[in-house]
DNA sequence: CTTGGCACTCTATAATTGCGAGTGCTAAAT
DNA sequence: ATTTAGCACTCGCAATTATAGAGTGCCAAG
């Protein structure tokens, strides 16, 4: 158990200069300086002992000086040990989750809770909040309807799961009547509720080639339409943003340019959707620290998120998008248990 | 026939001189100067002819000296002249009708359409775009079906009109077996179908009223949902607004604070629902320039828009918001066009 | 009525200055 | 050995001043 590593490890005052640092840069947005250090800090050194050590701290990469005679900022480095080892999360007040609670109200269809959930985020942190559509499986069938339109057209109703209901316009060969429709939902009701989406799917390929000839009308019938009503399924790889408009609060942020590449990402969509598919993986709440997520356009933000699960599954992540100097102690306990609500209203399905 | 009003009328080459200048300050940007002018001109006039030339216009108030020693701008009141009596609309190629008539394929789903054609709007003018939610009105009644689910709740499915499906989660007081909520579907369908929501609404209530004690258990399990099936169809004043991003792209909005306070207008939706609702009047395309639309975020903002029908019957607006400073001869067709597919596909209905 | 000439005004850009904040270093103090 | 006070130094920011250029208004001549 020898100490080695002695000039490694930062030692304990340098932590907890460096905690007050960040902490004072979060709130003040400004560079800081040994004198204002000395004064926030409760253990009394002097300006001078303080230089000391931020020289310390910006050999070893944790702070960084923008110009000679301004104070220190954290590097991503900073902030990441910030984050790691020396913040204190205060977890939400109960009151707050019970509202919060009180708005996912698991009656609601998944897409009005998804939003919500985006508008929470969003909401209380004033950033950026977002949240992935959930992966769509186990998708059951429990319903098909059929109603007839003019022109051979026919509107498809598919109840999935507990409370997805999909619906769709259809073209069809001939003119059907109300009584066809139905006999022809009866038999596919009959034949496939209960039954995955991608296997019904497959099922009804198969059955096409292997009896067509045998099939009578009203089989023909559901199968034509069944064929388009149960189209393979992309992944609806898309999310919800909420609330860009607070980011426009940050100085950091507050040149048209940066916004504009910043907001053309959101649009985009495409490389936020990859950086939120890592977080699949992760168990718990994840932040990326300015580059660390690996996209330019991200390199003044940092993003914090958190995959949602019903059942222990996995479906999708949420997350607060900002200025890397957010206040991260608050930001996580929201990301955190808007995760947690969010699984636990979609699951409310018995 | 003695023409008075010599003075206030604008002589043909004052008009002329307005239009190029309005021109040539929408393509460039930048206030244009007598020489400017000079140049762009057939007529062969001198700078300093044109100077006199620009004195009385502004005079009359049509266009504006920034400063002293800067070009001339036009006024509201010069657009407004401009769009009025100056304009040459350029009326769309029949190509590019053709490639947005297919965009809009008419067996989306409305909410589809409006998204689509507020897509349109934005991505060929590359300024904002925006259309009102169609009002729902003669919303007959087609069908009604109710799937049970776990703790007393049901799935009810309205479909109305012609592809309209919504569907919500109610509460009931016990648990119904599959049989009996199609029952009670039945007899809903049997007595409200072809009706109007709104009357359907009232005849329930009234029928609560009158027979309460009298109703088989049935018909009580029907009026339970029903109820709350059909709660007071609150007028859906919302719109969908695509390309804001688009407006960070102007000079003359590229400073952050413009664009907060424009961009949370948007989101509030508040006032331009009611500058909207204005425009369901209006015959054809109306203009809105600057300070006209009587919203101070607004005012460095031109608003183009059009009502959009099916059947003569107005369902909503759509438009286009850009800077003051946009190109008027474009985006009137744009809107116009636009305004006339949206309307066509929405009457798709067989 | 049009035009060239000319003085004038005003802005935008760059260069200059002074101020204040904060540092690094050194030497003294603990 | 660590801490501290002192001090010269650096650098950015804001205010000031200088400069160039664009465009005007007006007048007098064409």
């Amino acid at each position: 158990m020898s100490d080695i590593t002695p000039k490694k490890v930062l030692s304990e005052r340098a932590q907890h200069l460096l905690r007050v640092l960040v902490q004072c840069y979060i709130q003040e947005g400004q560079p800081v300086g040994s004198r204002m250090l000395s004064k926030l800090t409760e253990l009394d050194l002097s300006p001078a002992t303080i230089r000391n050590v931020m020289a310390d701290l910006e050999e070893m990469g944790f702070v960084h000086s923008p110009h000679t005679s301004a104070g220190r900022v954290p590097t991503v480095q900073g902030y990441r040990l910030f984050v790691d080892s020396l913040l204190t999360v205060a977890p939400l007040q109960s009151e707050e989750v019970a509202a919060l609670k009180l708005q996912l109200a698991p009656d609601l269809a998944p897409q009005n809770l998804i939003e919500l959930a985006s508008n929470m985020l969003s909401g209380i942190s004033r950033m950026a909040g977002v949240v992935t559509m959930p992966r769509r499986e186990h998708r059951a069938l429990r319903q098909v309807e059929f109603l007839p339109l003019s022109d051979n057209r026919v509107l498809a109703i598919l109840v999935m799961n507990e409370r997805e209901v999909q619906n769709r316009v259809i073209h069809v060969g001939r003119a059907y009547s109300t009584a066809e429709l139905q006999q022809a939902a009866n038999y596919l009701n009959a034949e496939f509720v209960g039954k995955d989406i991608e296997t019904v799917r497959q099922k009804l390929l198969q059955e096409m080639q292997d009896t067509r000839e045998r099939m009578n009308s009203m089989m023909q019938a559901a199968i034509e339409m069944a064929e388009q009503v149960f189209p393979l399924e992309t992944d609806n790889d898309d999310y919800v943003l909420v609330g860009q408009n607070n980011l426009m609060d940050f100085a950091e942020l507050s040149n048209v340019d940066k916004l504009r590449v910043l907001f053309q990402a959101f649009n985009q969509k495409r490389d936020l959707l990859t950086l939120f598919d890592q977080c699949v993986r992760a168990e718990g709440v994840q932040i990326f620290i300015g580059e660390e997520s690996g996209y330019k356009v991200l390199d003044e933000c940092s993003v914090v998120t958190a995959p949602y699960s019903v059942n222990g599954k996995i479906l999708g992540v949420l997350g607060v998008i900002g200025p890397t100097r957010m206040a991260y102690e608050r930001v996580i306990p929201i990301v955190d248990m808007t995760a947690k609500l969010l699984g636990a209203a979609l699951n409310q399905r018995g």
